[in-house]
DNA sequence: ATTTTAGGAGTGCAAC
DNA sequence: GTTGCACTCCTAAAAT
């Protein structure tokens, strides 16, 4: 097409992924904030976040993964 | 220390992050969902993408980059 | 099993690995070098990896790429 | 300026990049190579690279994480 | 064909 | 101001 109407319909699609993307980085920030309150507080992050990670795992899978990761450090002789 | 005791303050950080976690694990499937409405609504969702992180710079620093981004392709002959 | 006899053929194809990786390394390195080059020359190293990008596409989907984000551009209002 | 005339050094700068980006993807297939040979062999690649990651680790660096790691396991109540 | 996952690139922040 | 780090985003591969 030679013309560009404007296509509100796109136009509201982008609007509405904005406010929601809008509503994510709020949300990040907070979880920055309890990181920071949690730093400052003398807590490692790193190891909180490893943390939140692993209890995001199910049990079972963690458990068999933490397993595996001995097996192999102890075949290529890691203390 | 040889013990460890539950420490009821970290398990309260933790626990506060995964709430937030969650909730933007929710938000990020929404915008999934306006993604897939628009894909089957015939949209690229690629260019749609592009056009969110444009509108989220600065008018300004956008036309800034446009422009030295033509000069660039200029200067090495990409037409 | 008990025991965790060392696993020669697992420790070699990691070391592949890290030969491998080092390499690579080594020539992340080299490019950041001519990007600092290019920096110190005066250059926007923003402007040339985006070059280095859209030179890596194939030149009809690029043409057709941008065709499509100035369609969507108009469509939405964006000047 | 409104001409813009072809700037060598920016293209020859470019194209130094694209030689050594290519040679890095080179890399990048070989180290592909090395876990694919792995995986049919019966390996879990994600351990391995669990196991190239830990080793890129200063010995005692890894050892401190691990321990602090367990001591907030301990103390969130995850076995 | 769709969904998941990993790798890489890009961006922004923070510490120095 | 620059370097490093961390987070996000995106593409490509993989699995289902």
């Amino acid at each position: 097409m030679t013309t560009t109407p404007t296509d509100t319909r796109l136009e509201q699609l982008i609007e509405r992924i904005e406010r929601l993307e809008s509503e994510k980085r709020g949300i990040s920030d907070d979880v920055k904030d309890v990181y920071s309150e949690a730093k400052s507080t003398g807590y490692d992050t790193k190891i909180m976040r490893k943390m939140v990670r692993l209890r995001r795992m199910q049990p079972q899978a963690r458990r068999e993964e933490e397993i595996l990761t001995e097996t192999y450090k102890s075949a290529i002789g890691m203390v």
